[in-house]
DNA sequence: ACCTATTGATAATT
DNA sequence: TAATTATCAATAGGT
């Protein structure tokens, strides 16, 4: 399997090669991007239009919107940043003390999904799912219970979180 | 030079460490970002909060500004044409059958998940999870054997490096 | 901040 | 189109 020495950083010529490597890179990317809002708690919002124009999007715990609108904020609070100190720690800032993702695994679910696909899974990205999804499992088998237990109201135990 | 093992994908606790991470693990998603952007001729925007507030951006040929408003165009005008990251719902012929590895039912599952919460959630939407991930497990659990064959010859191979 | 062991990404190939 | 693997790149932890 020779290997021709190292990636080039110029436009890739060949179309098929480009629009395969497109691929990879991009899921490469997206994965990335969620692994730093994860492992470090950022807000990360990612877009993407492939030559073709097709769009890609990805965003960690809020839409893509509501970044963009934060970072509009950001900027323009910029401008006049010595007045006061409005937006550098609006709403940002979490500090659980514990594992956040826990009280929204669905959230951690949700960009777990984003472009993959149980057939191309190895044994690591199975195992972790099968770890995450049995989590979210036992979480609503007790939330069944509760809701079982009242059966209408708005169960207070639970946090919204983001 | 001790290695834990393999990087977990849940938020760093210690803040020092975090942070170190972050900047590190920023550096490579920006480079990663501008490089699909160089070869394969995408349009890329990307932006990133810290945990602290800080806003952190990158763009490839046009500003983050010009490509959101592409991208909202095309949300817009997505109403009869389709290209969409996270799939439109292609078919709901998910069964249990142990064939079915190639099916997308992660990418039902990231639907499903956008914008809710279990604590919220009532009797109905409960037993429709738990069907959803039930099914997913069961597709993770036979994708993992058919796995598992090759994780073992894998394992024949490996020597100890050095 | 720099270094290296190790993991992770991916280009070429099947 | 998807799967494999050799090689390169990113990075976690130590210095």
């Amino acid at each position: 399997m020779a290997k021709r020495g190292r990636v080039q950083l110029r436009r890739i010529e060949n179309k098929t090669s480009r629009q395969v490597r497109f691929s990879k890179r991009r899921s490469g990317l997206f994965k990335k991007a969620f692994e730093l809002a994860v492992l470090c708690d950022a807000e990360v919002a990612l877009l993407v239009f492939s030559a073709g124009g097709k769009l890609f999007e990805y965003s960690s715990s809020v839409s893509v919107g509501e970044t963009y609108s934060r970072y509009k904020q950001f900027k323009s609070a910029k401008k006049d940043a010595n007045s006061k100190s409005v937006n550098k720690d609006t709403d940002n800032t979490q500090n659980n003390s514990e594992d956040s993702s826990n009280s929204n695994i669905l959230s951690d679910i949700a960009q777990w999904c984003t472009g993959r696909n149980i057939g191309q899974m190895d044994a690591t990205e199975l195992d972790k799912w099968e770890a995450l999804l049995g989590k979210a499992l036992k979480q609503i088998d007790s939330r069944k219970t509760q809701v079982s237990t009242r059966e209408r109201a708005v169960d207070l135990n639970e946090e919204p979180n983001d």
